[in-house]
Order: structure tokens, then sequence, then C-alpha cells
RNA sequence: GGGCGUUUAGCUCAGUGGUAGAGCGUCUCGUUUACACCGAGAAGGCCGUAGGUUCAAUCCCUACAACGCCCACCA
């Protein structure tokens, strides 16, 4: 006999995350757990992540979706397993990037940051920043995101900016922070230094030139740089030059002097050769030009032969200076090249061309090529902090996951220079010495993130409670440029580690493999999963494919399965829920008694160990699959089946009941992490659970 | 140049030293007290190639190939 529906627990037929995920939300932020201040008590073990502070930049991608809702799985977990958890959330200023979209913007009406003036144009980016940063906080509360609001920071606020002034001085006061004029990565078009991770390369196919000089041949291909040789060099061991070393010889050169309208004219001039390692005896004719003022290698020659002069011939602007003479003043560096190339032929001095390939430098942020150039920037020493960073993870402190990322770490503090940490962008925080106008890398203050957004330098409670912290979740590429330098950050500043994981996720890419990405139009935007699939079954299909650490093909298909995996489940609360008496208190672990009944005890027991261990141990996709499996095939397919006939029989059907209840409960504890919100929506309708949300329910054993 | 990763069903991916698994897709049957966003079942794989270790290899080892990523001053 078909039991009567009953009336107090009815569910609508089907699962509408429209109507309910906002609801819940508000619902969750009123109680103000995302506060580990506000949630019940007693919790005497912290868990705390710092979020990898979103750019004020744009919206979020996928490989957002992917990082916050990892994390989140991890912090809910946690927050129900009884820990004092905080999750701090926080946007970052993002220096160039953010400077570029503002003028990106402003180009739009044809007006350069120039034209505004320095003042009114920070006034802008501050205004793009209050509307970006609303945008991206609305984006992550969508995405499910149970971070603490209430602790939100951004880089540039009055307090951070404390934090990066007292870390610069801490440095600056050590001796580790110095002043020089040094051959670095320089943006033509952002007009600003750039650090070593700041750059990228591309394969280019281009020409290597063979030119003489004097007795001698060399190869090189960007001839326009001759205009600033100051030596030559080869190895010392290089016999074939052997008797040159250290000696002037005389060369026929172009003059430099004659105008362009003028054919080119010869001109003696006299150059010194040294010896140095960096001369490969096997390279090209094993001899080199030096220029230093335009080449990172050429000035590490000079550094250690101090004696050849230093000559800057290109610009900040990218064009050649007065210094390379009137016939190419003014001209770009690829115009330069091709003038200097025809003047060379003309002359008789370039001895032949062939076709080259070689890598291109970069600009991170705006993709212009990199000009090395002369410049004068602070520098930070890495020495001291680079040994410190290492030794965290030699000595187990810190953990990568996966493991094999230890060694990309390890690897490059090994061979790392000193950090370039001045930029002369406006957006930024400004260098605290007397006279200085750069602003900081803006990895510079992102270092100080674990520690500066819980209120260092002074010493706060939550500075007591949380740090360390126990988890940083980010992508792949900012290895080095992030987590490095918070580690030797974190060291120094704390005497302590700033997290004990950073967690490496995986990249995103489309189905055909490529990267996602916006200009190209391969990009996903989650909201749009949100909104049409809902957000708990988006966050499922995220999670069901983040297996390891494998780049992810993603692929939607998987979304739709979360999205009638939510179906399911609310499906199945429906029918427990219509079985069940008004009267029914939930007691705690029922007793079996059919073999169906202790077979989905079983195994209940068994995937809530499993589940567990798998979260704790990063391993996202496999605890998903095991409760879906669970939830899908053991219980809904199986014992639900089985529960329909025990409930028939009447020495059966109070204690089915108690079991259907009982595994409902449990599984909605179990899929919450992942599914936060169609599971609580059905955690409010079950019975005397009214008073606590799931969000703070005890994580099943 | 150095390092790392991937290669398993039509697609996206798990997995194990001993008859190969999931989701999606396809096909057949099924309106039974939740769910057709469902149930029962089926088809579909020399587990990249070639060697080796082993009683036994998709799994361990070696080489190769394809694709991808990171690092690097080769002018």
């Amino acid at each position: 006999m078909p039991k009567k529906s009953n009336p107090k627990n009815n569910l609508p037929p089907a699962y509408n995350p429209k109507e309910t995920e906002e609801k819940i939300y508000q619902t969750w932020e009123k109680s103000g757990f995302f506060n580990p201040d506000k949630l019940p008590k007693p919790r005497k073990k912290s868990f705390c992540i710092t979020m990898a502070p979103p750019n004020v930049t744009g919206s979020l991608h996928m490989g957002h979706a992917l990082e916050y809702t990892i994390s989140d799985v991890l912090i809910r977990q946690k927050r129900m397993a009884g820990f004092l958890t905080l999750w701090l959330p926080g946007t970052d200023h993002a220096g160039i990037a953010t400077q570029n979209a503002v003028e990106k913007t402003l180009r739009k009406e044809n007006i350069s940051r120039h034209d505004l003036g320095k003042e009114k144009f920070i006034k802008k980016i501050w205004e793009w920043k209050e509307q970006y940063g609303n945008i991206i906080t609305n984006q992550l509360k969508k995405l499910g995101v149970s971070a603490d609001w209430t602790r939100s920071r951004f880089t540039m606020d009055q307090e951070y900016t404390e934090a990066v002034r007292a870390a610069f001085l801490h440095y600056h006061k050590k001796g580790w922070i110095y002043e020089g004029e040094r051959t670095i990565n320089w943006c033509t078009r952002c007009r600003t230094s750039l650090s070593d991770l700041e750059i990228e390369h591309r394969e280019e196919h281009g020409k290597f030139y063979y030119i003489k000089y004097g007795p001698l041949t060399l190869g090189t291909a960007r001839p326009e740089t001759k205009l600033g040789d100051t030596a030559l060099a080869v190895n010392p061991k290089d016999k074939r030059y052997k008797q040159l070393v250290g000696k002037e010889i005389s060369i026929q050169s172009v003059d430099s002097s004659v105008p362009r309208e003028n054919p080119p004219k010869l001109k003696e001039i006299k150059i010194k050769v040294v010896g140095d390692e960096a001369a490969d005896p096997n390279f090209g004719t094993g001899v080199i030009k030096v220029t230093p003022a335009h080449d990172l290698t050429d000035f590490e020659i000079y550094q250690r032969h101090p004696e050849i002069p230093i000559v800057k011939v290109i610009g900040e602007n990218g064009r050649m200076n007065e210094n390379a003479g009137v016939r190419y003043e003014g001209l770009n560096v690829v115009e330069a090249r091709k003038q200097i190339v025809h003047d060379m032929e003309q002359l008789g001095l370039m001895e032949k061309i062939e076709d080259y390939t070689h890598n291109l430098a970069l600009c991170y942020r705006c993709g212009s090529v990199i000009e090395p150039l002369l410049s004068k920037q602070w520098f930070l020493k890495m020495g001291a902090l680079a040994q410190k960073a290492a030794e965290a993870v030699l000595k187990g402190k810190t953990k990568f996951h996966p493991k094999k990322w230890e060694k990309v770490y390890l690897n490059w503090l090994k061979n790392i220079k000193d950090w370039t940490i001045s930029r002369q962008i406006w957006w930024g925080h400004k260098i605290p010495l007397e006279g200085v106008d750069d602003v900081l890398d803006t990895w510079f203050s992102s270092a100080l993130w674990p520690f500066a957004t819980l209120g260092w330098p002074k010493k706060t409670k939550d500075l007591q409670k949380f740090y360390p912290t126990d988890v940083i979740t980010n992508d792949r590429g900012i290895i080095n440029l992030w987590d490095t330098r918070m580690i030797f950050s974190g060291l120094e500043f704390m005497n302590k580690e700033p997290f004990k994981t950073v967690l490496v996720h995986a990249t995103i890419l489309t189905k055909e493999g490529q990267r996602m990405s916006k200009s190209l139009g391969t990009g996903i935007d989650p909201i749009n999963l949100i909104n049409s699939y809902g957000t708990d079954a988006t966050r499922f299909g995220i999670v069901w494919q983040a297996m390891g650490g494998q780049d992810i093909r993603w692929s939607e298909e998987h979304v739709n399965a979360g999205r009638k995996f939510a179906n399911k489940i609310w499906n199945a609360a429906r029918f427990v829920l219509i079985q069940l008496p008004l009267d029914l208190k939930p007691s705690g672990k029922p007793k079996p008694k059919t073999a169906a009944d202790k077979k989905i005890l079983k195994e209940l027991a068994e995937v809530t160990k499993k589940v567990t261990q798998k979260i704790e141990g990063c391993e996202f996709g496999p605890a998903l699959h095991d409760i879906y499996d669970f939830f899908w095939h053991s219980f809904c397919d199986k014992y639900i089946e089985s529960a329909k006939i025990q409930m028939v029989d009447k020495t059966k059907s109070a204690d089915t009941e108690k079991i259907l209840f009982y595994i409902l409960a449990e599984s909605l504890k179990l899929i919450h992490p992942f599914m936060p919100f169609v599971t609580e929506e059905i955690w409010k309708h079950l019975p005397s659970n009214n008073k606590k949300l799931l969000l703070v329910e005890k994580w099943p054993k």
C-alpha cells in the first residue's frame, strides 16, 4: 500500500537551482559562520587558507572556478569537522596589468594616461578597482565561496600599505635592498622594468648576421646593438684568439656621424678584446661582441671586466638615442637594424646572412618585445632569502602537492638572481624612500599576503590564531612568482613558513587541448555555466574532472552530469521524506535488520572513510566519484529499491525508515562540500533539523 | 640545450603485476510507492610503437614516436 505523502515534507518534483541558490547563500551569510569568530564553539584547531587574490582586471575564468571550488571543498569539510576555519578573501592591485587595462579603456576615448596626468589617472584606476572588485566578489559568491568577507583585503588598502612599507624598510635596514645601474628587462610599451619572471618567450624566425671586425668575423642576431659595442670577447682557452686577449684591435666600422641622406662611410675604431668564459668557442666564430648596455649576458661580462665602457644606444622609448649617432638616432630597433645592415652591405662589412630561429623575449602583460637596457633600478638581494625558501621545502616544512613541483621550485631558487623590485609605472606602492618616484613590483606586496592579511606588522589575534596557515592553492604558473616569495617572506618576517601545503591545481584547457584565452575566444565563462546548469552542477563538473595534477581538457558533459546528480539527490530526498512519519526523531546510527540494511550501512561507513581521506589528501575528483557512486548506485539503485519492499512489511518498516533517513542525512553531509546548495536546501526540510545549518553540521566519522 | 608530463571505449578521463572501469554518447527493453535530469540491459578497447624483466605486463625497465608544459644568456 502506498503511504500517504507527508504534507509537511513535500518537495517540488524537481530541483531548481535558480530559486534556491541565492536564498541559501544569504542564509549562510546571515548566519555569520563564514567568520571563524562566530562559529559554534569549542574549536581548538585552526584551519586557514588565504585566498589567492584575483586581479582586479576582469572577471573570473575557469581556472579561478577550479581553484576556488576545491578550496571551498577543503574549507567546508574542515568547518564541519570542527576546525576554527578561516578562508580569507581579497583582491590584488596587480600593478602593470591593471594599469594597462585602464589605459586600454582610455584609449577607446583617445586619451592617454599622460593626457590625464598621474593624479587623475590613479583616481580612475581606483574607480575601476571598486567596480571590478565588486564584480569579482559577487561572482565568487555565486560560486558558493564560503569565505569570510568581513576580513576581505586589498593589496593597496591602508593597512596593507603599511605592511609593504614595513617589509621594504626591514630589508633596506638589513642592506639587502640596493640601487644600481644595471642592464634589466625593459618593456618599451609599458615603459617599465620587469623581473626575469615577467617575461615570456616566443620562437621567432630571424636572421643571423656575420660581420667583419677587422681581422675577425663575428655573428649576431642584433646588428643594431653594434653601435653600443664596447669590447669583443673570446674564450680564454680558445687557441685561435689567445694572442688577442687584452689587446686593442683596429677595425673598420660604419661612420654613424654621417646623416642618413648621405651614402655610408667607413671609420676606423679601436676596440678591446677580453677573455671571458661566456664566449663559446664552438658557437658561431667563437667571438662575441660585448654590448653591456643592451644585453644581459654582456652586462655580466662587463661586471667581470669593469674596464669595459658602457654606451647606451637605445632609449627607454625603444628608439636609438644620440649615442647611436645622427645616422641612426630616432629610428626604432627594427628600422635601425635594416639601416645598419644596408650600410654594412654597402661598405662590404657584411660577410654573410643566415636564417636563424631564436626565442624572443616578450612582456608578460602586453606582449611587446622586451628591450634589455641599462637602467637605474632597485634590487633585493636574493642570496639568504632564496636559501631560506629552499630549506623550507627541503626540510619538508612546506610540501607541494603534487610533489613534482618541488623540483621546479628548487631549481629556480638555485639559479636565482637579485630581484628587480622597482617599476616605472604609476599604479602601485611607492618606494618608501625620499626622492624616488618608482613603485614596487606588484609581487613584492603579494609576497606578504599570508601574514599581511592577518594584520602584520601588528601583532594581532588573527596572526596568533591562523599563522602559519594551512594551504595555499594556485596555478603552476605562479610557483616562482608568488609561492617562493611568500615562503621566504614568511620566514623572514614571521620566522615560520606561511603554509604547510602548496596545492598546485590543474590547468583547464579546451577540449582540443588549447589554452583557454579571452583573446583567442577559447575561454569559457563559469558564470554562464552556473546560469544554465546551477552552481552545484558547475562545481560538480569541475571537481569531477580534477582527478590529479593533470591538465583538464574541459568537457561540459560533466556539468550536465552534475545537474542530473543534483536532481537525483533531490528526488531521493523526496522519496525518503514521503516515507517518514511526521514525528520521526533522528536517533544516531540505526541497527540493521536485513541483509540490505547491513550492506548499505557498511558501504556508508566505507565511503565516509574514503571521502574524508581523499579530501584531506587533496584528491577531490576521486572523492567525488566515490560519493557519487555510493549515493546513486548503492543507495538509490539498490537500497531504496529494497526499502520499497521492506516498507510493506510492518515488522520492518519502522527500522527501514530510520535507515533511509540516516543514510540520506549522512550522505548530504558528505556531499555538502562539493554541492553545498542543494544539500543545504534539502537539509532544511529534514525533520528535527530545523535549527542547525548543514554548513556547520558535524562531519561524519 | 636541460627538465617534466601525457598517450586506455566515439568523446572527457579513472585504474590494477593475474577475466579492463566511470561520466557523456549510441542501441534494446521498461510509465514498478522519488527521479525519463529515471530503471534494467547491450554493443563498443591487440590500454601509442618496439624491445626487455616475469609463470604472467595496460601496469615495472629501456628505446622510439606524437602532443603539451616549464626552465635556460648560447651571442
